[in-house]
DNA sequence: AAATAAATACGATAAACATCGTACTAAAAC
DNA sequence: GTTTTAGTACGATGTTTATCGTATTTATTT
């Protein structure tokens, strides 16, 4: 990953990763449901997209389908690397904290987050 | 706060924030330990950062001091919470299973969430 | 006071982003 | 077989970002 996806970007992966390969048509109407987008800016975003490695295309049928190269995953890990590092002084526990602390987490997820925790600590040994 | 601070933006305000109001010339070299950066490309940043608001600045003296407006902790929500609904499907939990499975987490850190966690719970009551 | 050093002010520039209009092309509808 | 619809290609534009050079001003040194 060269360079890391703008906002914009992001937006279009988040429904290619959520929906799988489709077309401009169906991520434009999707990018529609938030804000106001006309159909060829998001076919060119997603061109230049392809350009940097983003996406890769299907060109087979008349409408191209489009599907994200890079996963949810390593966007994830890199992002949160990159936070934990510009802002959070390179500490996981500070942004752990600032997570828990200043959202209502239910407490199903803080038992979740307790059994992750549980198993990190018995590898660890 | 309007827009969010670029990358580079960021790299000043964590300057700022760590070491308290500064001149241009301080921080400038702060940066050079990362990275080239010449004066003036620091100069020309810390007075736009000015002008969007990010900083704020002191001309009594013929060195200016600048100083950021806008909290770490501000800037660490809204960064944190941008990240949870835009690649972790506004999941707090996704975030914070992410962060600590890819890191090597201390044990201490680990003692550390595990008290954060037990507090949560007594309030949530 | 003249020369040097250190600061700010300002404008220019190149690259990246986001946006959209127009032109063209292929399929579908009539 | 025209007309309408739905798609891609491509170029233009305005804005933001990051960078830096030059000019100017103020302080310090000699």
């Amino acid at each position: 990953m060269q360079r890391k996806p703008t906002d914009a970007e992001l937006e279009v992966l988040q429904i290619l990763w959520t929906y799988g390969p489709n077309s401009v048509r169906f991520v434009n109407t999707e990018l529609s449901k938030n804000r106001e987008v006309v159909y060829t800016t998001t076919l060119k975003m997603m061109q230049v997209m392809t350009e940097k490695g983003f996406l890769k295309r299907d060109t087979a049928q008349r409408t191209h389908l489009y599907e994200a190269t890079i996963s949810k995953e390593m966007v994830q890990e890199s992002m949160v690397n990159k936070m934990v590092d510009t802002v959070f002084q390179g500490s996981t526990l500070k942004l752990v904290m600032q997570a828990l602390g200043h959202e209502k987490t239910s407490s199903k997820d803080l038992e979740a987050i307790k059994k992750i925790i549980h198993n990190l600590e018995n590898d660890q040994q």
